[in-house]
DNA sequence: TGCGGCGCAGAAAACGTGTTCCGTCTTTTC
DNA sequence: GAAAAGACGGAACACGTTTTCTGCGCCGCA
């Protein structure tokens, strides 16, 4: 009979490692966490004990002796939608390799369960805090005390002092338009999205920039669905029968306007070069043809989003202020034909 | 001057409010849990003392003394994907109403992840685990101790004794079909995924059975995709130019079913109707015209998980075994003409 | 008046780990 | 051969809360 005097369930203690290996708890807790002077054979012999037991460090006592928890918090305004998922699970892959665990927490848009989670996530006293959403817009900031760092991804905070990570959505925009006015199209219009949406003013206000005198038109502003795309492409090769080509605010929009092209008897790209925006597969891999589309990097930016809290937490305190993450154009069949 | 012997930034802990209410921290516990023998008045005295710091209990302290850590892990196999998400939120939805806290684990499909997170996840003694995929098929069970609850939730355990819910794929694909004969449709096709998924299995065996005698041919295997539904429109009309309706195994397959169809210069739903799979309302929404389909219900499958979670952490154990959850049929203009 | 019971609150132990301090034993050096 | 230095490991405490045990004072009853 070795040491079997706890309820088969329970988990081992390090006092159980310990008395296997002979040594006093503290002795053990030393020699598993390569701490303090002990002996090869001593540590070695402990190590064993551990393995034999299948023992794991209860992180509640960790934590309450060190005053960590390896645990960050991840608050979303929105539910989890298409932007902050890939944002959360780069964040997720990061913090996994540090040991530490992501807690959920989704606020919906209320101020009200965003304070509530918030105090949540102090009492559990997490190392850090990564607030997302699906807005660009910059959003006020939460008020958790200065020793917890937190993070800003994708949707920045309103104080410039924080640290945020925002994606380039001007050099975005730009590319597309760069990549059409590189094909030789010089009859070149945008549609986008509603007019109060930070993400489609700025991205309208860098494409026309970029276009510069190539424009047929003003950018038109509508909502974000397909629905809107088609009737865009409608409604532009009525006024504007040699447009030629066509960026967009958004995958959607554009997989829209491709439908829109093809029900009027116009070829993409042959006639009109289409190019979206955000990259997502589900749609602009399904679009007739596939989209040429301005990839976000959101996994980079969520993975980036762990490190700089990992450096927060180690004591390098993260670089304030807001930080851009480039984005990448696609090249796929609406701009170049095969 | 009143008690500021702490550093300002560090949170106050329930000695800080015990001194300002010239209590014990005992005692000071008792009165805010409601436990114990203690004055009205007293009680009355911590409670405002509480306030007055803005305490908030830590919850390492509380959960090493309970045994509990108010936290329940959620492991996916996938990345987090269409249907692994809105479980999840269901999930985080009714724990967080239950002072719960989700812990994140992606284990991508790999084995050996899963492992270390069920290590990491009891290491912090979760009060539960909740464990959720993007497949149908029957997983082999996660090796947790019999003390942690575990509820399977989408993709059911292969062990009939764990707690597994399931979505009722067989009465979706029924009732789908059943709504285009009630339609008056005789002349019935399927057309869905690959057929080793069990999900493309079981919903085509379901949808064979109740269409009995009015299936124009075997229903067709290929894979999720639009292009698919596209090609097997094509096929379905060079084949059996009479099919007059078409059930599908997802939305995306029907919404290439729908175009595919257009194409040929078939109105939908006035010379066959199309019915999808999933209620995915990207694809759905969108399609021309928009889908009727099979709701799955995952926020509510996602919801009944913490509620049994929380059942079996307050000792009322999980009912064991799987739990068929139904499905919903939406109806839209892909079989009712506006 | 003495004793038991009850209402109340404090002291102490428990949870599991990490860390600091200190004593002991060995080794080295003069 | 003795003293100092260094290697090693044990005991105690810290972390913050809950809970049990204990003690005190007051009241009522005999």
């Amino acid at each position: 009979m070795t040491e079997t005097n706890v309820p088969a369930g329970a988990p081992p203690r390090i006092v159980d490692v310990a008395a296997l290996a002979g040594v006093s708890p503290g002795t053990a807790s030393k020699a598993l966490n390569g701490t303090g002077q002990l002996r090869a054979e001593t540590r070695e012999r402990v190590r064993r004990a551990a393995e034999q037991l299948g023992f794991t460090p209860d992180s509640l006592g960790r934590g309450l002796s060190s005053g960590r928890s390896y645990t960050v918090g991840l608050i979303t305004t929105d539910s989890f939608g298409r932007f902050s998922i890939p944002v959360m699970l780069g964040a997720e892959n990061t913090l996994g390799a540090g040991e530490m665990v992501v807690l959920l927490c989704d606020s919906r848009d209320d101020p009200l369960r965003e304070q509530h989670h918030l105090r949540t996530l102090l009492a559990r006293r997490v190392d850090g805090i990564i607030v997302t959403g699906r807005r660009t817009e910059p959003r006020p900031p939460i008020a958790a005390p200065g020793h917890v760092p937190v993070v800003y991804a994708f949707t920045p905070s309103q104080d410039p002092a924080d640290a945020s990570l925002v994606v380039d959505q001007a050099g975005g925009a730009s590319a597309a338009v760069r990549h059409v006015l590189d094909l030789g199209r010089r009859r070149v219009a945008h549609v986008t999205g509603p007019s109060d949406h930070h993400a489609a003013v700025v991205r309208r206000e860098a494409a026309a920039a970029e276009a510069a005198g190539h424009l047929v038109c003003d950018p038109l502003h509508g909502d974000w669905s397909e629905r809107w795309g088609r009737l865009a492409a409608d409604l532009l090769l009525r006024r504007h029968p040699d447009v030629d080509a066509i960026t967009c605010g958004s995958d959607q929009i554009a997989r829209g306007v491709c439908d829109g092209l093809r029900d009027a008897g116009r070829r993409v790209p042959d006639d009109v070069a289409v190019v979206g925006f955000d990259d997502w597969d589900v749609i602009a891999l399904a679009s007739r043809p596939p989209l040429t589309t301005v990839a976000l990097g959101l996994e980079a930016m969520g993975r980036r989003a762990g490190e700089l809290l990992l450096d927060a937490v180690a004591g390098r305190p993260a670089s304030p202020g807001t930080t851009t993450m480039p984005t990448r154009l696609v090249v796929r069949e609406s701009t170049v034909g095969v």
